[in-house]
DNA sequence: GTGCTGTGATTAACGGCGTTAAGTAACAGC
DNA sequence: GCTGTTACTTAACGCCGTTAATCACAGCAC
């Protein structure tokens, strides 16, 4: 019993150094199967085919991102607009410095998605429920502002979404800074949310 | 010549079709080929390899954005505001009505790009320059207020971006309609540049 | 000890892929 | 009629994900 989940270990864990080493386009079975001195068929005795793999390697990057998150939302529990706005830098953060897994997590195309959907969903909204509280609090204590929590919480993470993936394939004009780019597009994203008697009417 | 430009036409079109038809994933150089009823090597009489033909559909897929927002822009020269806010809707609406093609354009990871880069770059940055144009009318009128407007412009894209990625890849909560979720995302991202006397300190 | 069963791994194979090298058939110009 | 060129094909290489069949060996029943 200890072996077989030793194995599954190994697979996993060689399966995401390689990612971070070659990343995902030239990740292959066999390959993965050679860095660990096992024959390509024996992946297939821990995990249904290649997208399972996949989805394994998923769920580990979606329970370290709620951590993160976790214990970013913890450090700011007084002032909800500081949690957002740290919960949000974070978010980047994690975008940057895990560039390949971000790309398994948010890139990729989930074609068969609808397989696994329950548990796979739920485990991925989480993360977006430690911003929704977030909102959520600041509303209750009057600091912000949204007609619908789940809708404002979700534009925020596409903003932020679309300032990792811009990032991420360098589609940005090189000539602006990276930095300022994200604080921009941080204050924008949060700028959404504020108070209605301080808030114009949109343009 | 007209041979050679008609079948070099005649591969783009079927990639295309292919493409909307049965997804980026299962295209395939010898699929292409099947179809169009030529032998796979053919294609690489036209196209140095699967990489450069997928370039030229980019820059056809960009052509034809970049089409949309013109038209877009000429039909609300006089007003900055209301332009800006069309452009935004148009840019999403391209992305959901043609979700293959955004996919191949902006969602698929670039690892080759800086071979091509110059005309490439120029050719898709066409189409921020609209946006950001419509910034410096802005400014100009006194209707909007930013920094700096190719930062702007930007930040504004990679929220556009994001509502689509999001929406494409159907990562959104499902209980969360689509046309609010879009309306919001462009809402939000209008907010960041409204004039300085109306506009509230960052939360 | 001998035989049975189950487990964890293997090898061989299928059909696909992108791409290159070599070859062929049709045709233009001399 | 030969030559060169153009437009295309066939054959092949070395990958890929995945399945089927097989093997080595452990533990256990008798």
């Amino acid at each position: 019993m200890s072996s077989e989940t030793d194995l599954r270990r190994r697979i996993l864990d060689t399966t995401r150094h390689l990612l971070v080493q070659d990343g995902y386009a030239s990740l292959s079975m066999r390959k993965i199967a050679r860095a660990i001195g096992y024959s390509a068929t024996s992946i297939y005795l821990y995990f249904e085919n290649k997208d399972a793999l996949f989805h394994a390697l998923i769920d580990e990057g979606m329970e370290q991102l709620y951590d993160e998150l976790k214990t970013v939302a913890a450090a700011y529990s007084d002032s909800p607009r500081a949690r957002l706005r740290a919960l949000c830098r974070r978010y980047v953060e994690f975008g940057l410095e895990n560039q390949e897994y971000y790309e398994i997590m948010f890139l990729l195309r989930p074609e068969r998605m609808e397989r696994y959907p329950a548990d796979k969903y739920r485990r991925a909204r989480r993360n977006l429920d430690i911003m929704a509280s977030a909102l959520a609090d600041g509303v209750e204590q009057g600091v912000m502002h949204t007609d619908d929590p789940r809708v404002s919480a979700s534009v925020i993470w596409a903003a932020l979404h679309g300032t990792v993936s811009l990032q991420l394939s360098r589609r940005v004009d090189i000539r602006i800074d990276r930095d300022a780019f994200i604080d921009a597009a941080i204050d924008q994203a949060l700028r959404g949310v504020l108070p209605v008697e301080v808030r114009p009417q949109a343009a």
